[in-house]
Formats: structure tokens, sequence, C-alpha cells
RNA sequence: UCCUCAGUAGCUCAACGGUAGAGCAUUCGGCUGUUAACCGAAGGGUUGUAGGUUCGAAUCCUACCUGAGGAGCCA
């Protein structure tokens, strides 16, 4: 680290407009043609032949290339853009103009510039144009996101989270929040991380709002949550994080129909919704996009059953009783443009609180939506069990603690009735919007088994 | 937790038992239309850690650390 400044160092604070000219964020540069504008960024790549420069500004609403001509401009403005480094900080002014060669389709022809802070040589920004391992640039999560790619799949998920509340609020559906330090397992099943609650109590990280849900589902009807759920399983794949963002509708009066008539519904608008809106993100990320316009309703239905006989005449070893594992579900997807929606599972493979099938009581009214291009799971729910003495009945069984489900076992007590919901991974549907390898890149800070930093 | 693979310059990689090298990034110089610009030059290394084999180890062996991919489990 050297002591001397750099020449082309900004110290001073922060400075206001440059000029008269108006402060437009790049998205906005197709209204402003032939216009004196400011822009205010960071530069993204810059190039130089001699007496002209084209540094390239991203804005975080889009990039712009500026063209700088040393004959137009006074000699340190010219100089500082001749000098800047990547991801340096910095404000230009200048006329917008249509221009076919540029990427984005305009230019700026400059004017004037300020450098707000200039990024030292003895530190440079260490993400380079070339390419990076995953490691490096995990660990570099904070500056990756001002990447192309990443900044896309971002908002991507801005959209989906967007799409999501849009289609819950205009279907009659009221947000009714559940709480992450939970007392006890929701399904008794995965492993739950535990926190220290003031030295005498322990409770848990949630891994599920359903609970909750379904007491807020007697109050208001229709109801969903949206938050963070976080699952303690040492899972290592490219579909599993410790902390991910889950949307749960629970629905009071609703059968395992309306169930999956809800989560289709869902998918269709929601994968419409990121075709209108992001085709300029999905073509950044290389996504084929004719697999997701094809995603319309109604999605094939497969019965528990007729999955297992399916994939036992694909070459799977799947028994009658077990459940998918990745390769069944990518296997059951294969012949679909679309994703398949799988019900009526055995009822040992599924939490306590499923109704049984009135037919065949072995069966749970569960419902699972598997996502094309072995995406997986992206959607499970089901039909809940209204009756009192057959949910007391199955809390004993799965031998779980009474006195902690009393509140849960009230909502039988007072005006019961069929109910059901289910729970969407945000990240899996992005990464499957996306056509993401990793769900890691569909969250701006992923928590995974071995990573929690940045 | 188990299986497989990988750690060499800031980054991506090469060298595979015999003097550690390239591209990018950074600095300096050149170029008035560049598109991961190009051309010339410079600086930059305890080869993940600790042992071992050998005249000689980045290279072979052992253990550990870190990461990646997969399995199981799940959304």
């Amino acid at each position: 680290m050297s002591s001397e400044p750099h020449p082309l160092a900004e110290t001073g604070p922060v400075p206001v407009a440059l000029s008269a000219a108006r402060k437009i964020r790049i998205s906005e540069a197709s209204r402003h043609v032939g216009e004196l504008v400011e822009l205010q960024g960071w530069l993204y790549n810059l190039r130089k032949s001699g007496k002209i420069v084209f540094p390239i500004i991203r804005d975080g609403s889009g990039m712009m290339q500026c063209v700088a001509v040393k004959s137009n401009l006074p000699e340190p403005v010219f100089e500082a853009l001749k000098g800047l480094t990547q991801e340096s900080s910095f404000t230009v002014t200048g006329t917008i103009r249509a221009e076919a060669r540029a990427t984005g389709g305009f230019e700026l022809d400059v004017t004037d510039a300020k450098v707000i802070q200039r990024v030292s040589e003895d530190q440079p920004y260490p993400i380079t144009p070339k390419e990076h391992g995953v490691d490096f640039l995990m660990d570099h999560r904070h500056l990756w996101l001002r990447s192309r790619r990443q900044h896309a799949a971002i908002r991507v998920r801005h959209e989906v989270i967007a799409g999501i509340r849009e289609y819950f609020d205009s279907h009659g559906f009221t947000l009714v929040d559940t709480p992450i330090f939970t007392p006890a397992a929701c399904e008794g099943t995965t492993t739950l991380f535990e926190v220290d609650y003031f030295g005498d109590e322990k409770v848990y990280l949630t891994q599920s709002g359903q609970l909750y849900n379904e007491a807020n589902a007697m109050a208001f009807g229709k109801v969903y949550c949206f938050g963070p759920t976080f699952r303690a399983e040492k899972s290592k794949t490219r579909r599993h994080l410790t902390e991910f963002w889950m949307v749960e509708p629970e629905m009071a009066y609703a059968d395992l129909d309306e169930v999956k008539r809800v989560a289709e519904e869902l998918l269709v608008y929601l994968t419409a919704r990121v075709l209108e809106n992001r085709a300029e993100e999905l073509k950044i990320l290389e996504r084929d996009t004719s697999k997701l316009s094809s995603v319309r309703a109604p999605f094939p239905r497969l019965s528990y059953d007729e999955a297992v006989k399916l994939l036992q005449t694909k070459g799977s070893e799947i028994e009658w009783g077990g459940d998918f594992g990745n390769t069944d579900e990518t296997l059951l997807t294969e012949d679909y443009d679309r994703p398949v929606i799988v019900d009526r599972y055995p009822a040992h493979i599924k939490a306590f609180y499923f109704q049984p099938d009135e037919q065949r009581p072995e069966l749970a009214l569960g419902v699972d939506l598997i996502a094309p291009e072995g995406y997986g799971e992206i959607i499970g729910g089901g039909q809940r069990i209204h009756d009192l003495a057959l949910l007391e009945a199955r809390l004993a069984e799965h031998r779980l603690p009474r006195e902690a489900f009393e509140w849960y076992l009230d909502l039988r007590r007072f005006g019961t009735v069929p109910h059901g919901g289910f729970g969407m991974g945000v990240e899996r549907f992005v990464a499957w919007m996306c056509g993401l390898e990793h769900v890691r890149e569909t969250i701006p800070y992923p928590r995974m088994l071995y990573r929690t930093r940045p």
C-alpha cells in the first residue's frame, strides 16, 4: 500500500450534480435521447485508443458505453476518465445518442465527468472480466452481485417474489406472518437449528410456518406466510441451502384438488410473468425460454402408484413405499415439458398431519409438484387432518410431545374444517426459471453446509 | 455422515521426478470506434499445511485442512 495518494484519486466530499443536467438511470435512456443527462455509477470496463476512451458505466439499472474524445474535453476530465480503474465510482454528464454499434443501443457523448472514488491499483477490484472459480466468487459474493449474470438472477428473484405477492394478494389471501423462533419441530423429521433463548428454554429456527398457517387459515380463511426457513440437514447438493425462502399458502374449506389447482395456477402465473417482464435478464443468463413458454395448465397428474410403475419401466429400482430420489424425479419429468403433479403418497413417508385417503387409508393426501429439467420438487403440500381423534392418534404414533401441540389440537376442537395448503421453495423455482446449475446463485447471500460468509 | 475429485502469481490454468511458466488483472509506453479491444515493456511465487521416500519433490507416499460434485434427506 503506498502512502502517496494517486494523482487522480478523489478525496473530497461526494459531489452534488455536476451541472444542470438531469440525473437519470440507464434504464430510462430511451426516453432521453438527444438530452443532456447525468449518470451516476461505477466503471464496468474501459477501453482506450489514444485520444478516445470508452468507459462502460453501470448504475444498477443497466450499462451504457460512454464516448470521451480528448479534443472535446478539458484535459483533467479526459485524464481522469482515462485513468479509471475497474469499479471506480464516478458520474458523467453527456448527451444520449442512439447507437447501433453499442450494446443496449445507446451511447453517451461525454461533456463532463467527476471521479468519486478511484479504486487503488494497490488493491484492484478482485473480480476481473475473465473466468473465476466458484470458491473465489463465493468468497467475494458481496462484489460478485455486481456482475451481469448475478445481477440478472437476483432481478428474476425479485420478479418471482413480486409475482408471488401479487398472485396471493389478488386471490383473496391475507399475508399473516408466522414465527421464526419455534418451540418444537413442525414435522418431527428434519434436523433443526437450536437457539439458546436466554439460557433456560430451547427454541429452534422454523423449518415451516405450516402449523401456524393452519391457525391463521381458521382466522382469515385464506392466508400465506412468506419468509426464511431453516434446515440443519447436512445436505450437500446443488438444490440445498440451510437458509432458504418459502411461501406457504393455507386455505380453510379446501381439499386436495383445490390445493393442486392453486399450486398449478401459481406456477403458470409466475412463469408467464417472468417471461414477460424479465426477458432481458433471461437472455443474459442464456436461458432457453422455449422450455418455459410451454408451462401451461393442465400439468400432467400422476398418483404415487402410477409414478412408481412408470419409474420401474424406466429402470429405477424404486419399490412401492419408498420415496423418490433425485434421479427418480428427473426420470418422472423427462417426457414432459411442464411440471408433473404427483399425489397420494404412502402415509409413512409423509408428515403426521396429512389427511388419509378415504378409500385407501394407507395413503396420505399429499402432493408434490416436480419441475422439469432436473430441478426437482419445487412444491410440496396437501390436505391436513381435521378430525381431532385422528390427529391425536397420529401424534402418539409419531411419539411427538402432546403438550407442545395442544394449541394445534385446539384448531380441531373449535370449528374444525377440511383444509390444506402447500409450500414453494423460492430458490428452487428461481433456479429453474434462470436455468442455473445451483440454487446458491438465486439468493444474495447463500447459507450452505460449509459456507456462512460473507 | 459417506463416496469421488481438486488446491501452483490477485484470478484462471500449464509444467507430472531434473533451472516454476502463460493469459487476465495492476503499472509504464503506443493507438480517434473499441466490443472479455489490440501492440510493446515491467513488477508479481515458502507450489494448502505437516511429515516421509529420493542425489534431487509442485510432481511419488501418509495424515490433516479447505473447497467442489454426488448420495442420503428435503423445498
